[in-house]
Formats: C-alpha cells, structure tokens, sequence
DNA sequence: ATTAGTTAGTTCGATATCGAATTAAATCGG
DNA sequence: CCGATTTAATTCGATATCGAACTAACTAAT
C-alpha cells in the first residue's frame, strides 16, 4: 500500500549535496563575519596553506590544491597581492609560470585570522561532538576523491 | 618524541568545512555544466521545490527553505520571473509581502533540468556507493541542524 | 626545425552570495 | 490610538566562482 499524497522525496544523491551546499554556505559565513574587513575565507585559506606549509607555489599548484579554476585562483591572487600580503615574481625556468610567496604583512594578517576564527571554532567545538566530526570525515575525504577522480574522467 | 618538521595539520572542524566546501564546488560544477544555458543550481532548486511540493509560497519562505538571505532570494527570482518561470504578485493579505508561483514554462523547464540531470546522478551513483551515502546523510543532517541553531542564537 | 598540442596565466561576462542600508507594512505595548 | 519594534522585500556594493576565449611559452613528434 503506497501512501497518497507524500511528496516525492529527492534522490538520496540529491539530498546529500543538498546538505553539503547548505552547510558550506552557513559555515563560510560564519566564518568571514568574523574575518577583518575585506578578508574572505578563500584568501584567508591562501594565506594559511602558506604558513603551514611554507614553501614558494605557482598559482597553477594553489588552485589545484584548493580545487578551483585557475582563473579564480588569479582573482583572488590579485586581491592579496593589491593588499601586500602576498608577492609574485616570475619563474625563471619556466617563463609561463609565476612564483607566489607570502608577506610578512600576510603572515601576520593570518595570524590575526587564526585568533579571530578561534572562539568561532570553540563555539562549533561546543555545539558539534568531536566524534560526529571524527565520524564523517573519512566517508567526506573519499567523496571528496572520488568526485574529483570523476571530474578528471 | 615528536615528529620534528611535520607541518600542523588544521583542527578537524576546519578540515571538515574544508572538505565540505570542496564538494559543494565540484557538485555544483559538475551540475551547472549540464543544465540549459541560464540556468543555475541555486534557480533549479527553486522550481524543483515547486515542482515537488506544489502550492504557492512567499520569497521569504524560500529563502528559509534553502537558507539563504532574502535578498539572494530576490535575486534569484528576478530573473526566474524575468525569465518567464515563475509569477510574483502582492500578497491581498499581507501588503509587504508576495506570493510566488511556478509557471507552465517553468514547469517544464524543470522537467528538462531533471532530464538533463539524470545522467550526471546515474555516473555519480556508480562512482559513489549507495550505502556510503546513506552512512554520511544523518551526520550531515544532524550538521546542518546544528549550525542553523547555532545561527539563530 | 617546424608544427601540433599542451600548459600557465589572464581577461571578460555572467551568476550567486553576503552585509549594510532603505522603504513599506504589520504588530505590539502603553 | 500611537510610537517603537519587527518583518518583507528591495537596492547597492563587494567578492567568489565558473565557462569561454585569448596570449605566451613550453613540449613532443615528425
């Protein structure tokens, strides 16, 4: 026996990006609204793959390792570097390529990102149990490849 | 004994978000390139809810419903209307607000979107196993409940 | 070496989204 | 009944993002 009137329900594919869209957005602005004036997470995350892992990058590698076009990746490139807080000079082996480093002005602008976004996080601590995060991570990580692995197809 | 040089690896909330938001591109992405010429994600939802569920509802219902800001709400169908796929008139009850509704166009263009979608949700059905899907939903959903809570207070 | 193909970065045009501020209408307390 | 508050929708300005198209430079194949 099939119940009337119930509406279809969206394909359980559906549903899952679903939740993913809207949990990326009430997470990213939550986020920036405690970001100083002007900063955003995506310049912000620019800046924090600098400082923890260090290095020189090409913007071809930064986008590729935040996952979106290389045209992004040079507008918000741009932005940081009109704000002094990264710099880019040309490659010399390889005359297409640039090479982006961070500031001092930058590293210090992450740093004062980290603080702001640290009560923010505490906050989340205390609302999300450490064992959901730990608990979904793993199923995301393999999504998250398995989508780009497709996307490459 | 630490590991000397290994970088610090970000809070696992902040890997989560990271991992969240680059799903939500890859999903989006992968989407939008398949609807018709126009068309987004974010104006499919909006028929899509109509097509689903029927009725008529006001912008500020659908900007709760997909959890937005009303003023992307206003956007969105500004140029559904503009578009022809979907009406606004006053609300006779309420004099600030309105009353949404989807047009036989509209209808039918998300008959097409679902069409054209279908084939993108049986490649990525086959990519991504069905009970993986069904383990990650309830944590997603428990998420999004969570951080919508967390917004309001 | 010349040609074809690929890759790096950019520019352009479009949409989505947010926050701040505005206008109009409804509601509520006194 | 009226001022204060809230709510609905909008407008404005900003950023992120994508796809398409372009230039410059590297690479490989003949």
């Amino acid at each position: 026996m099939t119940t009337a009137v119930s509406p279809a329900a969206d394909p359980p594919a559906v549903q899952l990006f679903n939740e993913i869209a809207i949990i990326e957005q009430l997470s990213r602005s939550r986020f920036e609204r405690v970001l100083p004036p002007g900063m955003t997470l995506s310049q912000f995350g620019v800046l924090n793959h600098f400082a923890r892992l260090g290095g020189e990058y090409a913007p071809a590698a930064l986008a590729s390792a935040f996952q979106v076009t290389r045209q992004t990746m040079t507008n918000t490139l741009q932005r940081l570097e009109t704000a002094g807080l990264v710099a880019l000079r040309p490659d010399p082996a390889d005359g297409r390529a640039k090479i982006v480093t961070i500031t001092p002005l930058g590293a210090a602008m992450r740093a004062d990102c980290i603080a702001r976004l640290a009560p923010v996080l505490a906050e989340l601590d205390a609302v999300i149990p450490a064992a959901d995060i730990a608990a979904l991570l793993p199923g995301l990580r393999s999504l998250r490849q398995r989508l780009d692995a497709a996307r490459r197809a």
